[in-house]
DNA sequence: CAGGTAGATGCGACTGAGTTGCAACTAGAT
DNA sequence: ATCTAGTTGCAACTCAGTCGCATCTACCTG
């Protein structure tokens, strides 16, 4: 008899699990969000695909949540250079990071993975004995589109 | 018969004059607190640095500047990766791009030019065929100091 | 399969950063 | 000296994110 299990354990939830860290319906919703998220997604738009799982979930524990997820190294925070409002956008962390370039004339959010950037922080790290655990580029700029026209 | 000229007009305030932007007292406090800042100011920080030249300048009117700034790419902004709440800090924008690392244990800033991070945004550039304007590599970890202890 | 409890949640009130509409003011052109 | 477009101060506002607290619940222990 299979419990109504919408979501299938991923990777966060494995996390989660391993280090005796609660579970709930709420957190279940919010990471089966982020586990399955394409892209990009500011606190509202997390709330909003974590209410169509469990309706209850509330905006103070998306937050909290997110918090616990930066914590553990599992998000990264982006500004996304601001393009849109205050706010800051989440996304899984996966395998490498990646540089972020955001179009300050068509909004566009391009994502650009590069040995360059690993390199880099490893000079970091070495040059400044400084021990890495967190990075964040972002470039603003124009995209290949909008550059040509003006 | 000289004017009381509190400020020695710096860099800023020629761009603004080469380009016909209007020059105001508030202004020219403003510009002359960014001239002279030694280091990372938030929002809040500049206003009372200006106020002390022209008593008059207004939250907004800084807020109001700082967007000028910003959009005349003479100032960029950074989170430091959040460490102290969800302000801002602006900092004069000299030749070369560096790169900021925050300590998440003690809290320090830690600025670091690099030819690998130039080379890395000419890389943006030809690669992705991406007109880079504005950039910004934060890093957060530990620093020499706290990496030793725990 | 019960308790019992530490930890999580929802709610609503709050904070703090940044923005905005508007009437008054002023830089700088004529 | 006059004129006007651009700028300012002010106060009210928006919006992201936080927090205190009463209630609830995951999960440990017996
Ligand atoms: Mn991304
Ligand atoms: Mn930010
Ligand atoms: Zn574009
Ligand atoms: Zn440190």
């Amino acid at each position: 008899m299979p419990l109504p299990q919408t979501e299938v354990p991923g990777r966060l939830q494995a996390h989660f699990a391993e280090r005796g860290i609660r579970m709930t319906q709420q957190r279940r919703a919010i990471l089966s969000v982020m586990e399955t998220a394409s892209k990009h997604l500011d606190a509202s738009q997390i709330l909003r695909k974590a209410q169509k799982i469990d309706a209850s979930v509330d905006r103070s524990t998306v937050y909290r949540t997110l918090r616990l997820l930066k914590r553990h190294g599992l998000i990264d925070e982006l500004d996304l250079m601001h393009i849109n409002g205050e706010g800051h956008y989440y996304e899984r962390r996966l395998g490498r990071d990646h540089i972020h370039m955001a179009c300050l004339r068509c909004g566009k959010i391009t994502e650009f993975v590069s040995d360059s950037f690993e390199r880099l922080k490893q000079q970091v790290e070495k040059d400044c004995r400084f021990r890495v655990l967190i990075s964040r580029l972002e470039i603003g700029g124009y995209c290949a589109t909008c550059r040509g026209s003006q």
